[in-house]
DNA sequence: ACATTAAGTGATT
DNA sequence: AATCACTTAATGT
């Protein structure tokens, strides 16, 4: 865990603060597909990714899902940001994209910190402007694109955070991530097979060419 | 062999 | 781009 730590977080943080992270910080590990944080839920501590991905998702009344954006190692997550700061309930679903490995920070020290630590704020603020970055794209993405375009974005990204070319969904999980019918999704993924930009298989699909 | 689930397709709006 | 209705193919029991 201390590699890691030092691997994602060493070079943005300095060494005293890397002690304090390491002696009351919590390290977990959570398998894939495990939901991390459920809508409405109250944040009390928030979560340095050391390892995997995890996908952040909105989600209506009706229960439709709709993909926001995925967050990596070295990445920290906004909406915990707002909520710890405003004691709020949590309007997203964050899921375990791969097997992740993270560091759970209470929040008590996150106030501590950012008078304590130059570093530590940059970071929030970094975070926090990353994330919005994200946000618009991903607002760009929803409401300019067109759905093909839309699906290459997802595939491109969800290969990126795998690291791998080999991408195990099925159709019907790319329509709920997307928010649109699996039969649009099936048919718009074999116009990118002909085009020989993926192949596709049952239950995954493999990228050749984004 | 049969049931279930994923994926492909034409037609319609 | 969505929905319906139907087919085909793969996989599990």
């Amino acid at each position: 865990m201390i590699e890691q730590l030092n691997q994602n977080y060493g070079y943005l943080f300095e060494d005293k603060l890397l002690d304090e992270i390491m002696s009351v910080g919590v390290y977990k590990k959570v398998s894939e597909g495990i939901p991390l944080i459920e809508i409405g839920d109250y944040i009390n501590s928030m979560p340095l990714i050391l390892k995997g991905a995890i996908k952040i998702q909105r989600e209506d009344k009706e229960g439709e899902e709709l993909i926001l954006y995925f967050i990596e190692p070295g990445d920290t997550c906004a909406m915990t940001l707002s909520c710890c700061m405003g004691q709020s309930k949590s309007e997203i679903r964050a899921i375990a994209e791969t097997d992740v490995e993270l560091i759970m920070i209470p929040v008590q020290k996150m106030d501590e910190w950012m008078s304590k630590y130059k570093s530590w704020q940059n970071f929030i603020l970094k975070s926090y402007h990353d994330r919005m970055s994200e946000l618009l794209e991903a607002i760009d993405t929803i409401a300019f694109l067109k759905m093909d375009m839309r699906i290459l974005k997802y595939l491109r990204d969800k290969a990126m955070v795998n690291h791998d070319d080999i991408i195990k969904v099925t159709h019907k999980e790319i329509a709920q991530d997307l928010h649109t019918s699996r039969v649009v999704v099936s048919r718009l993924l074999k116009v990118l097979e002909n085009d020989g930009k993926i192949e596709l298989h049952r239950n995954h699909l493999k990228i050749i060419d984004l």
